[in-house]
DNA sequence: TCAAAAGTGTTGACGGTACACCCATGT
DNA sequence: ACATGGGTGTACCGTCAACACTTTTGA
């Protein structure tokens, strides 16, 4: 079989930003870095390419690893090439965000990989473009989150509609008319009434809802307007 | 310095879907290929990332050779990493799609390619996973040009409503109330009124407009509802 | 019984859609 | 004058934002 002769082939990279929401803040998982190169500083999730591994699998397998959980949403953002991005050899990075339910990840693959959920508002400078890379994955999620039904991915199965708000005010970094929010969630048809209640509320307990899969599914490519033209 | 090892490097490729549009149908600018492998069949444009290269640098340079045009409109579609996707050697591909305005690329330069106008509705078999990159790529531009105002990269510098909307229909594929049209185009304040008209047509001339490229530049963020509702 | 949070209602403004009508141009 | 295409107007309807009121719960 020929080959393409007289062409560089270079090391690539997979780094993935992992957004998780614990009822308050949104917040990203994060390596403190216990090796070379860099080691001390703060850098994004990642890990290379294998020959034989098909660049989806390699996803799953780096979010596996550090989560312990498989068949999490996850998005391809955008592939980074500067010649000199990595100062140890010249690496592509095809970067991705992932949301998963904070509560729901398995702690142990966590420390091992010496993971650490910070708030985003908090977050440490990175290594390398990683900070870019932040910075483009919230732009995105944003951008999604308000068009179409992801928030749910960051929530338990089970949630209710004020969570949810509390959800999209975190992500927009703003307040929402809690009557408007819950009608234009509502029109969407996407939410099933479990029949039970958030028992741990001390005030009216609020009713859980769950997503209706089915038209999660039909609907997704459908546009919803979750956030209103002022925010957006 | 030291070096990452015991990881394998990897070709990396970049492939383009350029759309043109040709006052009536949407184009693609295809490479009918005279080399290998796949010598003879339908490809899109593309090429090899150099080592000494940044990845936007190397976009720009296939688009050069391919259009001998510079600042050409593009976007990044996604990364193809499949290990079998290209039989001759393991290949990843950074696919990413442009917009040119079809009259003003350089005919020689796609001759050299031997890149020919093919009508997207009569779009031939390409090679590898081309076809599919064909149609994620229609699918952002459908996506984009519903709420950014990307349509105008596909025209000439001053153009009419009427030319305007035509496009909008080839994108969609779908016929649009040209009164509604109009009002809706206007009131986003993008387009200036050159003073000209279109001294082509046989009937009455419309009005000649041109980008407001300052407004273009500081509301191209902002959402614009291009499209209604029904046809997305 | 009071405070805090959750659920439901109402209204006015705005934007979109579906229409009709008039204007300019070349044959 | 007439056919063709371009420009502007209007009326209805639905959606969204802004607002008030009621209900549930635990202290």
């Amino acid at each position: 079989m020929a080959n393409y002769p007289h062409i560089n082939r270079i090391l690539v990279a997979l780094d993935c930003i992992v957004f998780g929401f614990d009822g308050e803040d949104i917040k990203l998982l994060l390596i403190k870095r216990n090796f070379d190169p860099e080691k001390g500083k703060w850098s994004l999730m990642g890990g290379f390419l294998e020959s034989d591994e098909d660049l989806e699998d390699a996803t799953n397998r780096i979010l596996y690893d550090l989560t312990g959980l498989k068949g999490i949403y996850f998005e391809e953002i955008q592939t980074f090439g500067k010649v000199n991005r990595d100062p140890v050899e010249r690496t592509l990075s095809v970067c991705f965000f992932a949301l998963i339910n904070i509560h729901a990840h398995d702690q142990d693959s966590a420390k091992a990989q010496n993971a650490f959920w910070i708030n985003l508002k908090n977050r440490p400078e990175l290594i390398f473009d990683h900070n870019e890379m932040v910075d483009i994955a919230l732009e995105r999620l944003r951008y999604k989150a308000a068009l179409h039904p992801i928030g749910f991915e960051l929530l338990p199965e089970k949630f209710t509609i004020p969570q949810l708000q509390k959800l999209y005010e975190a992500i927009y970094d703003s307040l929402l008319d809690r009557r408007n929010f819950s009608r234009k969630i509502l029109s969407t048809k996407l939410l099933l009434d479990t029949g039970e209640k958030n028992e741990n509320s001390t005030t009216k307990k609020a009713i859980l809802y769950k997503l209706d899969k089915d038209k999660y599914q039909k609907q997704f490519n459908a546009f919803h307007y979750f956030i209103s033209d002022s925010v957006r």
